[in-house]
DNA sequence: CCGTTGACCCTTC
DNA sequence: AGAAGGGCCAACG
């Protein structure tokens, strides 16, 4: 692990199925708590393989309605993954929320 | 090496 | 409560 991108991936795919993460905790996990926009970036740039539909905003909303080519889309994986969704169209945070714990 | 850009987040009007 | 603007850090040309 030498760039951000990459320590960002080990974090994104250590996300326990069923559970979610915002781009601003995989940021501080990463080293840098305010990068969380490059962990976007880094998210765009990501390999295949890597959840990165389970990263979401802080508020528990998706990215930007286009991200993994339609919100839709990232909503039916995250159900298929067993996320619960609120009546606003976010993500239940309160209860599906991960904590930044590599030793797992 | 310096400037620009970006799947974000926070503060203020 | 909703909308707008600025700031931050790291990669890329």
């Amino acid at each position: 692990m030498s760039t951000f991108p990459e320590a960002v991936y080990q974090i994104v795919r250590q996300i326990p199925k069923g559970k979610v993460a915002t781009y601003g905790q995989i940021a501080m996990l990463a080293g840098s708590p305010r990068a969380s926009r490059i962990v976007g970036a880094a998210m765009f740039r990501a390999p295949a393989g890597l959840p990165c539909h389970r990263v979401l905003y802080r508020d528990g909303t998706l990215c930007c309605d286009q991200a993994f080519g339609g919100k839709e889309i990232q909503r039916q994986m995250l159900e298929a993954e067993g996320i619960t969704f609120l009546p606003d169209g976010r993500v239940d945070l309160k209860e599906h929320l991960w904590h930044g714990g590599n030793e797992e």
